[in-house]
RNA sequence: UGGGAUGUCGUCUAAUGGUAGGACAGCAGACUCUGGAUCUGUAUGUGGGGGUUCGACUCCUCCCAUCCCAACCA
């Protein structure tokens, strides 16, 4: 019967507000039962996790419905856009496993369309140029309870602006001189629908048609007729487009061209982080991080090199849905989805990040004993691997209390534990700096008996711990990454007060003198792995052959550090 | 304030007039050579007031809270 409790689980997390628009479309054969959408970003910064949720439904909807999703760059605006990172956004878009095939389109592909369309609302009486200011243009819009006025130049005749237009295009005009606008209503209710902007002149090279245009379309104008011209079905976006959704609706029914319907749905939040691409810009720009693929960004590249799975996050995506009411996702969510994923798929390994000495004083001088361990414990394919054991080892500093509390199961002093996969070890004296007091070294017994980590008495020991041996392990570098946030929102600031000052100013430790098991010696870049109780690691691009580096992507389920906390409450 | 939208466990999300359900987080326990994983159990919610109805998260009404719109950005 699981297939069936498949079915259910899946039924679960997918049905949402957009389905049930589209299964009603298609029940009244709107598009003949057609399911077109299209994922358009403006290629002016990195992808981040919230652009995952849209295109998960923009391409996963597609999907779904046997139909198809274009991917689009909505490149109308020059001065802020830029090729390398419509390159990035590609990546990105294909590294989480979604196809655009042959339909990846640019809206500068359609400017001359466009431009064909405004001279039709000219010489229909729909559009005129306008030639106030921008100061004045925002005077003359008037307020949210205020109606604005008419443009003293809205009554001009159709040929003027015909001929006004033509020479703006031309690049008769220096920036800002004109401005060719819908002419709607000055006192409408809808701040968007008050003569609109259609067009705007920017002599600025554009990386794809050059400097054949000095004149681009704003996105109100464009975006509907790009919609259109693709011939979309669905055309999904945020929550802050609902008050512009009149206004895509006005141009494509007085243009009467294929209307799509735009749906809005709330964008993506999660907690300790933030998506505005301006803020993250700053981050990038003012050194903050270390460029667009820091590992504690939410970008997807910062994701990918921080170790996460496209899997994870698309099972993420699922999980926290589709709807309009705006929300902010824990991220221990996120969390749980990449344990999940990397606890099944990660061989385990041996990594001690704070090392402290160990010297087993009855273990011979010179001997080195291959010790067999399970690469995998939820997946036996993967089979077992021989890890290396001698006299002096390497544990982590904290699996050793000197004064333990209770409820420390660890090694301290007369305590017996077992050393994973090799012997019972008992603590029988530390050695300490005589001026610091710091423990620099712990001297243990071992027991012949317990090879490979059982008693034959049948003795229990209350821990396992990790090691390395000292004389075989190769060094790391590791780095830890917490919340880049300390403040839940980082968005939720006092006024006058910046985002930056939210900033956690331990979000990245560096650990240098860590020691890996030497199975470890040919990895590469993006490989992850399970570091046996302490997490889950990947290694990072900057690793050299002397010295590889791994980022945590993310601890195991910890519940020490909980008791911990208690303890100290 | 004019217009547009949204309010369901701590968080996210189902239930469209008929038992308020799931996931994460939490708590308790079992098991364990990872204080991991797994398994079991468990607490917590319909923004508020009226109304319609045998019955309301759902319909009506008033109120409250939050978000979006006054870029030649998208």
């Amino acid at each position: 019967m699981e297939p069936e409790k498949n079915t259910e689980r899946k039924k679960e997390t997918s049905s949402h507000f957009i389905k049930a628009i589209i299964d009603e479309d298609n029940r009244t054969g709107k598009h003949d039962g057609r399911v077109h959408t299209r994922f358009p970003p403006e290629p002016n910064g990195y992808l981040h996790i919230g652009h995952a949720k849209a295109i998960h439904l923009d391409f996963g909807l597609a999907e779904e419905y046997g139909g198809k999703c274009n991917l689009r760059f909505d490149d109308t605006n020059p001065e802020k856009e830029d090729m390398e990172y419509v390159e990035a956004i590609k990546k990105d878009i294909q590294w989480l496993g979604y196809d655009w095939e042959d339909r990846l389109y640019f809206a500068s592909d359609y400017f001359d369309q466009m431009y064909e369309y405004a001279v039709q609302l000219v010489r229909e009486g729909k559009a005129y140029v306008c030639s106030l200011n921008d100061e004045e243009i925002r005077q003359y819009r008037g307020t949210v309870t205020e109606p604005g006025r008419n443009s003293p130049y809205r009554e001009r005749s159709v040929e003027e602006n015909l001929q006004l237009l033509e020479r703006m295009k031309n690049g008769e005009f220096p920036d800002g001189a004109h401005t060719l606008r819908a002419k709607i209503d000055m006192a409408h209710p809808n701040m968007k629908m008050r003569d609109p902007l259609i067009y705007r002149i920017r002599h600025t090279y554009h990386y794809r048609t050059a400097n054949n245009w000095c004149i681009y379309p704003m996105y109100d104008y464009a975006h509907c007729l790009e919609d259109s011209i693709e011939r979309i079905t669905h055309s999904l976006c945020s929550l802050e487009f609902e008050v512009n959704r009149p206004l895509y609706d006005w141009f494509l029914d007085e243009l009467r061209v294929f209307h799509p319907q735009q749906i809005e749905f709330a964008r993506f939040n999660m907690s300790y982080t933030i998506m505005s691409k301006r803020k993250l810009l700053r981050l990038v720009r003012e050194g903050y991080v270390n460029g667009w693929d820091d590992p504690r960004l939410p970008t997807l590249s910062g994701l990918r090199r921080r170790g996460y799975t496209p899997e994870s996050i698309r099972s993420f995506m699922d999980r926290v849905g589709v709807a309009k009411t705006e929300s902010i996702v824990d991220y221990a969510l996120l969390e749980f989805f990449i344990r999940e994923d990397l606890n099944r798929r990660t061989p385990r390994v041996m990594a001690v990040l704070n090392p402290l000495k160990v010297v087993i004083d009855n273990y011979p001088e010179d001997l080195t004993e291959e010790m067999e361990a399970v690469n995998n414990p939820e997946d036996a394919a993967m089979g077992c691997r021989s890890v290396p054991f001698s006299k002096v080892l390497y544990i982590e500093r904290e699996d050793f209390m000197e004064d333990p509390p209770r409820n420390f199961f660890r090694l301290a002093p007369g305590r017996e534990v077992r050393l994973r996969y090799a012997y019972f070890i008992r603590c029988d004296r530390v050695v300490k700096d005589p001026d610091s007091g710091e423990i620099i070294e712990i001297h243990c017994t071992y027991d012949p008996e317990t090879k490979g980590g059982n008693a034959p008495d049948g003795r229990k020991v209350k821990a396992t711990l990790h090691w390395v041996s000292a004389t075989h392990s190769i060094p790391a570098e590791i780095r830890l990454y917490d919340k880049l946030f300390l403040q839940e929102n980082p968005e939720d600031v006092a006024e006058g007060e910046d985002f930056l000052t939210k900033l956690n100013p331990e979000s990245r430790k560096i650990l240098k003198g860590c020691f890996l098991e030497p199975g470890l010696q040919d990895i590469n870049p993006g490989d992850t792995f399970q570091f046996e109780r302490m997490g889950y690691f990947c290694c990072d691009p900057d690793s050299t052959p002397d010295l590889p580096v791994f980022n945590r992507t993310v601890t195991l389920r910890d519940t020490w550090a909980r008791i911990q906390q208690k303890n100290q409450e």
